[in-house]
DNA sequence: CGGTATTGTATCATTGTATGATACAAGACG
DNA sequence: CGTCTTGTATCATACAATGATACAATACCG
């Protein structure tokens, strides 16, 4: 279910929970689901099995899943997650916006294919609109 | 003309890049203008001359400034920067909307919302269109 | 219950990257 | 030339990410 780069330059734990949470916002990991075990999931990568256990602790620290020793890691409904401070995340998410708005331009894209493909990325989160 | 957070995770260096990829961009450093020697900056942004010299290295390597010891970092025309392989970037840039996208619905923006926070950013990237 | 397997956790070592301090080299300019 | 300005190279240090190993809590089955 997850994939990584182990040569891309973003840590691999990073990876993880970018995957995760990705996975989870699309809903391809629903509430109540089980996630791999820590073991598990190090051996389907090829990693350390604390690199798997540090990503699903920062994904609880986010409040996205619940992990229990003995028992494993499991999605967190959409209601339990605790609301954030929405103002500082936005501007984050502005901030990476503009930047791979920037990219793209000086990537040679214009701008109809960027909408293109923002707009494909953005049913595959909100498909039901 | 640069502003970066010291705080952040992201290492300043790479801050450094980012916002002058940004203002090259956006046109806001245009071909030909000089950016600030590696001391200035470092000086205006409290850091080592050694970070600033590195973000400028990075930029070389990207084909958006020239360096030339003894007179200083220049802005490089479009024109003059080489075309990049097309297909392995525009994957990447589709990776990072993803994420931005699962962030912000994660973050409890709406579809809506997140089409208006593009839009804007895409007019000052594009703002002939 | 008691034992064992399964699951996450804690601790320590190792490696790589980012940053900084300092000395050097090349071009500009009088 | 001399010297000032500019980028570069080298080395040291701090920190973050990853991994190896041992530990602790829970589940499960007899």
């Amino acid at each position: 279910m997850i994939r990584i780069d182990l040569n891309a330059p973003e840590p691999i734990g990073e990876q993880i929970r970018a995957e995760i949470r990705d996975a989870i916002a699309r809903g391809e990991a629903r509430p109540g689901e089980s996630l791999p075990t820590v073991r598990q999931l190090a051996a389907d990568l090829g990693i350390n099995l604390n690199t798997a256990a540090r990503a699903y602790r920062l994904l609880e620290s986010e409040g996205l899943v619940t992990t229990i020793r003995g028992r494993g890691t499991v999605v967190r409904s959409a209601r339990e997650t605790p609301g954030i401070a929405k103002r500082s995340l936005k501007d984050r998410i502005s901030r990476t916006m503009r930047q791979v708005i920037s990219d793209a331009r000086l990537a040679g894209l214009d701008r109809s294919e960027l909408e293109k493909l923002f707009a494909r990325e953005a049913s595959a989160i909100w498909p039901e609109e």
